[in-house]
Parts: C-alpha cells; sequence; structure tokens
DNA sequence: CTCCTGACCGAACAGTGTTAGGTTATCTAA
DNA sequence: TTAGATAACCTAACACTGTTCGGTCAGGAG
C-alpha cells in the first residue's frame, strides 16, 4: 500500500450517518461529506459507487439491528410484537434517513431474510401463507407509519395558534419530550391492538 | 390584464402532480415542469413562491379528498374505518407523492382540520383526550405505513432469486395486480385487526 | 535508484432551485 | 391615436448538486 488511507467504505458510512442524524437527508451531500472527512469529494468515489449507493449501505447497516429472535419460541403474538418494538427502535434513532429506508425495503438483502423468518414463523403457527403475508405487511405498516409520522417531526409550529383553532386537539404534543413519549405509547397502543385484534380473528376462523 | 395568462397555479399544480405520478418524486424539476407547460422555468415562479411551496400545495390538493364524515353517526369503529380506507386510497392513487406527504402532515391545514374532527369524534365516544390522540396518530401509522411500504413498489427484481434462498416468501406478489389487491387486502386485514383490537380494550378498561 | 500502484485532488460537465433585470403584448388615460 | 403602465414571460446568471477524467504524489517492490 503506498499510503496510510485516510478514507474507508466503514468511515463514510459512520460520517454520511452523522450528517444525515444532524443536517437532515437532504443536507447530506458528497462535498459537505468529504468536507466532514478532510477530503474533496472526487476521493469519495474510490471508497463509494454512487450517493445512492452509500445511502443503501447505510441504510443496511441500520437495518441489521432489527431482531427477529422474538420468534424462537413458538408464540407467533410475542414475536410479532418483539420484532415490531426493536424495529421501530432502531427507526426512531435515525429519523432522518426513514423516508429513504422506506424507499423500497423489499430490494434489500437483510430485509428479505427478516421477512422470511418472520413469514416462516406465521405459517409454522398455522396461519396460511397468503394470512403470513399480509401479516408481515401490517408489521411493516406500523413500524414506517410510526417511524415516519411521528409527533416528533411534526407540530413543531406556533404554538397558540392550535388550541383555539382545533379546540379538541391537546396542544401538549408540542413539547419535544412529550412528544417522544407519545410516539412510544402510540406505537405500543397500535401493536397491542393489532395482534390483540389479530389473535381475536384468528380463534373466529379455526372454529 | 395585459395578455391571456399560459400559466395558473392550479395549472401548474396539475402539471406537477402529472409529472411526479408518470416520473416520480425526483422526476419533477421546475425546468422541466416549464417544459411540461410550454414555458420558461422563471415564469413559474410568478405563480409559485418555491418548489417545496408547490409541492405542498399539491400535497394539500390532494388531502382535501379525505372525507372523515363517517364519524357522523357517531360509531367510532365505523367512522374510524372509512376515513382510514378514504385516507389509504387518495394516498394510493398517487404513490410517489407519498414520502412528501408523510414529512409534515401535522403542518397542512386540511390535516389538522381532519385530526381535530377524529379527535373530537373520538372523546364523544367515551375514550379520553390522550387515547383519542394516540389512536389517531396509530390510524396514520396504517395509512402512511401502507401507503409508502407498499407491495407494488417493492418486490421488482429478478423473480427466480427470491424462491429459492427465501423459501418462506412467496412469489406470487410480484405480479403488479397481485401486489396491488395484496396491497388492499393487507391494509383492510391491518385495519380490522386494530379496531378490533381497540375495541376490546375499550371494553376491558370499562369494566 | 527506478518503477509501479493506489490514494487523493483540481477542474470540469450537466443538471438543480432560484433571482435580477429585460422584453413585450395588452389595457387604460389623455 | 398615442403614451404610459403593468402583468406575463424570458434571458442570463448564481451557487449548488452528483459524478468523471486526468493528474499528482507518497510509499513499497525490484
Amino acid at each position: 500500500m503506498p499510503r496510510n488511507p485516510i478514507l474507508s467504505a466503514s468511515r463514510i458510512r459512520a460520517a454520511a450517518l452523522l450528517i444525515i442524524d444532524r443536517d437532515g437527508l437532504d443536507g447530506l451531500s458528497m462535498r459537505k461529506l468529504a468536507a466532514e472527512l478532510g477530503v474533496q469529494a472526487a476521493s469519495l468515489y474510490g471508497h463509494v459507487s454512487t450517493k445512492d449507493d452509500l445511502l443503501h449501505e447505510v441504510a443496511s447497516e441500520i437495518l441489521e439491528k432489527v431482531d427477529v429472535s422474538g420468534f424462537a419460541g413458538g408464540d407467533w403474538q410475542h414475536g410479532l410484537t418483539m420484532c415490531a418494538r426493536s424495529y421501530r427502535e432502531a427507526l426512531a434513532r435515525h429519523p432522518n434517513i426513514v423516508p429513504f429506508l422506506a424507499y423500497g425495503p423489499a430490494h434489500r438483502e437483510a430485509s428479505l431474510r427478516r421477512l422470511d423468518v418472520v413469514h416462516g414463523a406465521l405459517v409454522g403457527a398455522g396461519w396460511t401463507r397468503r394470512e403470513a403475508t399480509m401479516i408481515a405487511a401490517s408489521l411493516m405498516y406500523l413500524v414506517f407509519g410510526a417511524a415516519l409520522s411521528s409527533f416528533s417531526s411534526g407540530f413543531s409550529e406556533d404554538q397558540s395558534l392550535y388550541h383555539e383553532r382545533y379546540p379538541n386537539l391537546d396542544k401538549a404534543h408540542l413539547l419535544p419530550a412529550v412528544a417522544a413519549e407519545l410516539d412510544r405509547d402510540s406505537f405500543e397502543l397500535a401493536l397491542n391492538a393489532f395482534v390483540t385484534g389479530l389473535a381475536a380473528q384468528r380463534v373466529a376462523t379455526s372454529d
């Protein structure tokens, strides 16, 4: 090796994620990323083929942390719940990249592997293949919906306007701390209602 | 009036939405939009303050069609279901703009008005204010999650790869027609399970 | 010491959103 | 009828974007 490399694929990924977390998805440019690493923009292309590719790599890194081990015990309700929680947490840690993540989850290797596990567990628990597919899809709806349309990233404008014009709306969720809690609780409510409802339907159809 | 205007805010919105539907969100540029209207890019700025603003206007136009009249009867389960269906349909008609829509639904006038109606109806049906907020949020999770991570926009790569590597996954949802049906059915499943689960929880806590 | 190779850089290309200033057709006022 | 006002559109440019080509230069191998 001619020289000690400053850059590496993983260092680039880390810096990219840092910028995305700090400045948003649109706040990431190759020049800014290069500057963050003390380098010129062109140098990045020795380690990364394309910006889009870089984003996919960052995305995969994030999604690696999703845990589907909850299905191991054979209890699909528990598995579904644990998987959804873990998924949401992974996304909530980097909310700015979620719109990109959602673009094509099915195209990513890790997502497919996970989906395969979930699907298999559901079929093993007695759901039909079609039902298993739809349940897995529904879980994605909840997870991505929760990560995307969270209170934390909404409701940040002038507070006084809300209350008088929309009397039914509570203005408490304007506070960031409250918003984060409300996000988590709303997700838990939705997840719990969903799994409960599924279980009820399961009993009904297996009669 | 000095001349018969070629441009108008609504004509610009319509053309923008057409391009978005056809070429995707990234496929919309001010120059392309201008060309579509037989005009130069700069001319657009006499009718539209900013590209971001234009997108928000297009978004509002789409969201205007969401129908919350299902709550009128006083049946919150029916209201929730109808509202969610109408919402999803509105989004499914223009899937490419959904990532933008999801960015800050809470900032849009029409969304807040709707949210206020839903919230009021839920409180009227006996839910606490906090519960109502969380239920409304959950509904958004489902709707946006369904519109975003739909099968139609995923799974479009080489079909043969899937089956051997992920034995649990069905390859039927690769076909566009099947995918659309699967999207709708999955959403209905999720929605039904969610509302059922909510109702069950309601009975339990009101004891 | 020379050669080679790999890492980084400078400069450019085509494209983006946006703006300042200029042109022109029509409508109003004298 | 003609002069001026004005709205609608355009030309040209700005600073930015992702990406590529050709160069520079440090170190290891012979």
